[in-house]
RNA sequence: GGGCCGGUUGCCUAGAGGUUAUGGCGUCCCGCUCACAACGGGAAGGUCGGCGGUUCAAAUCCGCCCCGGCCCA
């Protein structure tokens, strides 16, 4: 019962850890007769050490997990490790030296698979220590984007769309990442900032003189097909749809006006290639322009190239600069800042190859999706623009193939004529690895096959996850009671992918929109707010705060930090603050613990009573409205209330009359009854954001786990004592500084003490405090300031 | 180039028109007083990014500008 120890020991979060296990006690039940609260909890992805914003970010999703047991939801909040797609690759071949493409399939896919369990089990191990109340964190009740199970889902999805006409197959150029040797999604290109040189190339004219065209890429020349002014130019305005030779090729191209040439880049004279960038493979299609392929899969200049052919890209262009040179050619070269397009997982700059790809239709889905979305609660509400900027700037379809290994497998068969055969939704297939589960072609009866080797973009995966979670073609049963999923957190960097791609995906197979909420949550950046990373050396890592601090610590630092939708500086700092106001708590709770809690009749509460209640609901009033919009920033209320107002001032006043020095036996009873009153108030506030310390004191005290108690509702209490507490702690302050300046102790007793009148209520606990013979009162007109200066005490 | 957010004491931070701008870290002074010395009590420290406007009243509302960050093109 008594709380022995001096100090929290951060070890006890271990036992508590294990006791919750062995209790089971955040186990979904899907026959409760409690509202089910369902949640989309991101799968994190196994590629690496987390960092402490993984931490911060699925500690405050921890939070409103728990926040939602205790307000009387069956939360269904199941761990889930996405472990599909590129990045696993291409750590695996940095770790072991080796290309995929030389590399056998099936052990290339081991490789990963090993790779990924080391990293899943330092996730899940984070995950366990960090007291996360997930339905499990068992390893073997995990669900992984990656097992037979999940699999099967995406390409039954998978196929339902195509069986839907959602999917079809084009030859268009795309991005692609030379060397993952894949076509990737617009929402998988990335933009860094290089210094380049900005290369000044002569076109002589047909009809005698030149023209000087600017460009990053010179070693695109081969695929020159034309070269473009804008019509209100007037230095070219005579040029126009003149014809100019390539140099090196002697091919002759078209000098055509247009408006989107930008006059000040350069000479204001751009060629057009096939494909330098975005806007070549616009205005190609646009100008309707043969183009010329020089670049090849693996990033390496064709045949087409003439003598660069068999040349990687950045080879090939210092080549041609030189070899320009040496002809003639070259005007100058200015070295210009400029954003290039790269993959967001290797950083390599990215190309426009044509390839024939599988591409799910969005684009005729985008204004359905400004529609549902407005059947989503978003919290703060801001973020949705987020998704609106990004639904507002899709342009083309979903390209889902992918030429890589690790990922689940596209689910066809080509007959021997080219017809694609798909199999029968269910099962996991892998066409690459596996006889066709068929005989014959249903469209011309031919027996014989060839798999499909392409795999999905990992996002075909994710995208999935809720209907997944939720039990979508699994459980009939959990399915109409957990879809629509309540909630969807995440961080605002993967809108445009994790949600956007699951909006669109949900919406797709079911007409409906995916959750009824989403809450987006800003970034952990380290504590000047750049971003964290290896480059930087600023990563800041959870295990050694954990180990110094405690997991309660940091959740509450966290929490304390998190302004709903904007980014967190994290700092060790801010954690230290937070364990100092664990230990406090404990503190408080090792005096509260001396006392018996008496029963409500037994009791005669006193104005200070009263006074603290009022605070206390007033706090978990304001508490309740945070944590509703799921905003645990409220925090910082509860630690204010609990040590500036309750311990600083309440525990300080009550002190002599709960133990007995001062008032009757119902007077004292009051106090021990108010002291746990407010407690059990603050431990409840406090417990979705630091389960281990606010259950720990609650079995040591009340003899039981706190995280399945009811979250408190407000008590009615008279508001107009709240105006009575900066007078409290202001007239305390004065009395204390006024003993300190006669150089006397705090428990010095004096003859009398002069306060304000209106403080007479309290004067039974007030006269015992500050040690005084007898209290005298002033009437005072002003503001509390002007009545705190006139305090006297007398020796 | 577009979107979003921010600029408050040495550092971090609260603050959504009203006399004295909140708290933390750090600093200084005092204290082992029976919850707490990894603590308690007290103190110093701020032209609230700049300029202009609205108002009896602006950190707070409006306009412009400067600086920083993130996301996107």
């Amino acid at each position: 019962m008594n709380l022995k120890a001096k100090r929290w020991d951060i070890k006890k979060e271990i036992e508590l850890i294990k006791l919750w296990n062995e209790k089971n006690i955040y186990r979904f039940n899907v026959d409760s007769t409690k509202p089910i609260f369902s949640i989309d909890t991101p799968p994190p992805y196994a590629s690496g050490r987390p960092h402490i914003g993984f931490a911060w970010h699925y500690s405050a999703i921890d939070s409103i997990a728990r926040y939602m047991r205790m307000k009387g939801y069956e939360v269904l909040f199941p761990m889930g490790i996405d472990r599909n797609g590129l990045p696993i690759e291409v750590q695996v071949e940095k770790k072991y030296n080796i290309h995929m493409y030389e590399y056998p399939r099936e052990k290339f896919i081991e490789l990963c698979r090993n790779l990924l369990d080391e990293y899943e089990k330092e996730l899940l191990d984070l995950c366990t220590r960090l007291g996360f109340s997930n339905n499990s964190l068992k390893p073997d009740e995990v669900y992984r984007t990656d097992s037979p199970e999940y699999r099967a889902l995406t390409q039954a999805t998978f196929i339902e769309a195509f069986k839907k006409g959602l999917i079809y197959e084009d030859y268009r150029p795309n991005n692609y990442c030379p060397r993952c040797r894949t076509t990737i999604a617009d929402a998988e290109v990335e933009y860094i900032e290089e210094i380049t040189d900005l290369v000044y190339i002569r076109f002589p004219l047909v009809n005698g003189g030149v023209i000087t065209v600017a460009t990053t890429r010179p070693e695109m020349l081969a695929a020159c097909q034309a070269i473009l002014v804008h019509p209100d130019d007037a230095r070219y305005r005579n040029l126009q749809n003149n014809e100019a030779i390539v140099p090196m090729y002697e091919r002759r191209v078209k000098i055509l006006p247009h408006r989107e040439v930008n006059v000040n880049f350069g000479t204001g004279a751009m060629m057009l290639c096939s494909y330098g960038d975005e806007t070549d493979v616009r205005l190609f299609r646009e100008l309707q322009l043969t183009p010329i392929i020089i670049i090849s899969e693996n990033g390496v200049m064709t045949e087409a190239a003439g003598k660069y052919a068999g040349l990687h890209v950045k080879d090939a262009r210092s080549k041609i600069v030189e070899d320009l040179t040496k002809a003639g050619y070259i005007e100058r070269i200015e070295k210009i800042k400029h954003e290039i397009p790269v993959c967001w997982r290797c950083k390599t700059p990215i190309e426009f190859i044509p390839m024939k790809e599988f591409y799910l239709k969005q684009v005729e889905f985008l204004d359905s999706l400004r529609e549902i979305i407005d059947q989503i609660t978003f919290y703060p509400k801001e973020s949705k623009q987020l998704l609106l900027n990004w639904i507002n700037s899709v342009k083309s379809d979903w390209p889902i193939s992918r030429r890589r290994y690790y990922g689940t497998e596209i689910p066809i068969w080509y007959c021997e004529n080219g017809h694609i055969v798909l199999p029968e939704p269910g099962r996991y297939y892998r066409p690459w690895a596996e006889a066709p589960p068929f005989n014959e072609c249903p469209y011309c009866k031919s027996k014989k096959f060839i798999p499909e080797t392409r795999t999905f973009d990992t996002w075909m995966d994710s995208s999935i996850s809720a209907l997944y979670i939720s039990g979508y073609k699994r459980d009939e049963k959990l399915f109409s009671k957990a879809f629509i999923v309540d909630l969807r957190p995440q961080g605002k960097e993967i809108v445009r992918t994790w949600l956007f791609y699951t909006i669109l995906r949900t919406y797709q197979l079911t007409s409906k929109p995916a959750f009824k909420s989403v809450w987006i949550s800003g970034l952990v950046m380290d504590e000047k707010g750049r971003k964290m990373s290896k480059s930087l050396g600023n990563i800041i890592y959870p295990g050694p705060l954990i180990e110094k601090y405690g997991a309660d610590a940091l959740r509450f630092a966290g929490a304390a930090e998190a302004k709903l939708g904007s980014d967190l500086f994290a700092s060790e700092s801010k954690i230290e603050a937070a364990s100092k106001f664990i230990q406090k708590l404990y503190s408080i709770a090792r005096f509260i613990s001396a006392f018996p809690e008496p029963s409500r009749s037994e009791i005669e509460l006193l104005a200070l009573d009263e006074w603290i209640i009022a605070e206390a609901n007033a706090t978990l009033e304001k508490v309740i409205e945070y944590y509703d919009n799921f905003d645990f920033f409220a925090v910082n209320f509860v630690r204010n209330f609990a040590w500036y107002t309750f311990a600083d001032h309440y525990i300080e006043l009550v002190k002599s009359r709960a133990y007995g020095n001062v008032g009757n036996d119902k007077q004292q009873k009051a106090a021990w009854w108010t002291l746990h009153y407010v407690l059990k108030l603050v431990l409840k506030m406090l417990a979705p954001v630091t389960p281990f310390i606010t259950d720990y004191i609650y079995h040591a005290l009340y003899g039981k786990t706190i995280h399945l108690e009811a979250f408190p509702k407000v008590d009615k209490y008279n508001p107009e004592l709240l105006n009575y507490t900066g007078l409290i702690k202001e007239t305390n302050a004065r009395v204390w500084t006024l003993k300190k300046e006669r150089k006397l102790p705090l428990n010095a007793p004096l003859k009398s003490v002069l306060i304000p009148i209106e403080l007479k209520p309290f004067e039974l606990d007030l006269k015992s405090a500050y040690v005084a013979d007898k209290i005298e009162y002033f009437e005072a007109e002003g503001q509390i300031a002007d009545k705190v200066s006139k305090v006297c005490i007398i020796i």
